[in-house]
RNA sequence: GGCUGGGUAGCAGAGUGGUUAUGCAGAGGACUGCAAAUCCUUGGACGUCGGUUCGAUUCCGGCCCCAGCCUCCA
């Protein structure tokens, strides 16, 4: 019984769908005015796993999942601006560098990707109805504020009272607002700006309004999770709630998921702090599945923190669970320890426990090789478990041997490396293993580790 | 000021009222020409002060420390 946290309950329970047949996500995609970094990576590559999980239980035809993207707001118009192009143009160009990223990270493709100016109609619609509803006000700047003070529960995801909060903590309050959490439904646009015709005049709309918009409209007024990064939480999520349920009258989400932040010495990665480093930065570096497995080594809930130490560490563990798939022919088998598959489901129960869920992975990893030679078989049908069960973490796909042999700085191509290695072989034959020993070690300057196996010599990269 | 989380071995990171997390790193052994990989064995832990308990890292309370939110942010 799959359990997860709610962030509306702060409690974890059993997540049952209102419609077993239509299992309904919908996540907080990125404004598209800049490359993904890790922080982004990480909500991806978590909610792709619960995605996965969710198809696993309930059928790939039962779960629908809907990521959006911000494809026009103040920071696009802004980069657009800086670059001297059309604010689609800057969009366009970082959703493509987006799709690349998140390819190449294995994260897969949405049911639905919607985008805010793809849904013009239904968001202005939507506002018009809170308007009708006396949820809105217009303020002396021309823009269409929400007025928080009329919906009783905000605040309730949040986990706070309108009074407790400290307006204008860390930033001036909007002068043109009622309440200082009001937040602004249609902005009204300023010459040279791009815009949309509205009850309110030429303008564009607000961030929450969007969400809730295309949630209701792709999803129905009341469906399963809604996820997104913590930083979501309050005031974006708050919000959606704030509107959706004020304009349809109907309950909104059933469970909220938050995943925690990406750290860099202990402080948030974020795009205001200037600390954070792109996925393609980090795939420069490490093959793809080297970050989507150091994302899944900590719970989403808990902080994980960023260091080139913790990636290695990821890659050499990754490098283990290959060596124990390398040579193998992965087969079903039928009378295999169950214990594995058991606890690994259980973990993935609990909340996506991927931490624990790994931990089952070495243990499959240590049972192949404990019987790779005595019952080969029995080996193969471990594999068939290990492949499968990361497949459901997304990791593992990958061919071992190229997964073993990938990266390197290319100091020496596949052709040199098996001369080296046939010369190698040839001063061993002859006994000659001070000549043998200083190839090995010319191998491994240039960062190739060589393996001596009784069916021969084979490497790959350290 | 309000509100959330968290402090676990060298590093990362799960979990539990009494019994091995796991990965990387370390030690010893097997294997190897020597290595590497693998296997076996193994050292090392639960912020602090109290309380509950036969027994607490694990429950309760105080304290200290850290991070996040109360603009935009995944």
């Amino acid at each position: 019984m799959l359990q997860i946290f709610n962030t509306l309950t702060r409690h974890k329970a059993v997540f049952v769908p209102l419609d077993p047949t239509r299992v309904r996500m919908y996540v907080c995609g990125i404004t598209v005015y800049d490359f993904c970094h890790v922080g982004h990576a990480r909500m991806m590559v978590v909610f792709d796993v619960v995605y996965r999980y969710l198809v696993h239980l309930f059928g790939s035809a039962q779960v629908i999942y809907v990521r959006n993207i911000t494809d026009i707001d103040d920071k696009i118009i802004k980069r657009a601006h800086e670059n001297q192009e059309d604010y689609h143009a800057t969009a366009t160009r970082f959703i493509a560098a987006m799709d690349q990223d998140l390819r190449a990270l294995g994260v897969l493709t949405p049911s639905q990707e919607p985008r805010a100016t793809e849904f013009m109609p239904q968001i202005i619609d939507m506002i018009a109805v809170l308007e009708r509803k006396g949820f809105a006000y217009r303020a002396a700047n021309g823009d269409l504020y929400y007025d928080v003070t009329r919906f009783g529960p905000y605040g309730k995801l949040a986990g706070r009272q309108l009074d407790d909060m400290q307006a204008g903590a860390r930033v001036e309050v909007g002068p043109a607002k009622k309440n200082p959490f009001d937040f602004v439904l249609w902005k009204a646009a300023k010459a040279g700006e791009p815009a949309w015709d509205s009850p309110w005049g030429a303008g564009r709309p607000g961030w929450h309004i969007e969400c809730s918009a295309m949630s209701v409209q792709c999803l129905g007024e009341h469906f399963d999770i809604h996820g997104g990064g913590r930083d979501l939480q309050f005031p974006h999520h708050e919000n959606e709630i704030a509107q959706s349920c004020a304009a349809t009258g109907a309950a909104f989400v059933n469970v909220w998921m938050h995943n925690g932040f990406v750290e860099i010495d202990k402080e948030k990665m974020s795009k205001s702090l200037g600390n954070f480093f792109t996925i393609r930065e980090v795939l420069a570096k490490y093959p793809p599945e080297v970050l989507r497995y150091f994302i899944l080594t900590s719970h989403y809930r808990s902080p994980l923190n960023y260091s080139d130490q913790q990636l290695d560490a990821a890659r050499a563990a990754l490098t283990t669970l290959y060596t124990a798939l390398r040579d193998i022919n992965p087969r079903v088998s039928t009378h295999l320890d169950t214990s594995f598959r058991q606890r690994f489901f259980a973990a993935l129960d609990d909340d996506f426990a991927t931490p624990e869920a790994l931990a089952v992975l070495f243990d499959l990893a240590h049972a192949i090789n404990r019987c790779r030679h005595s019952t080969p078989q029995e080996a193969a049908g471990y594999a068939h478990e290990l492949r499968s069960l990361a497949g459901l973490l997304g990791l593992l796909h990958a061919d071992p041997t190229r997964f073993l042999q990938a990266g390197g700085d290319n100091r020496l191509d596949d052709a040199m490396i098996q001369a080296l290695i046939e010369q190698r072989i040839a001063a061993r034959n002859a006994k000659n293993f001070k000549h043998a020993d200083q190839l090995r070690d010319q191998l491994l300057a240039a960062g190739i580790v060589l393996e001596d196996g009784p069916t021969g010599t084979t490497w790959r990269r350290k």
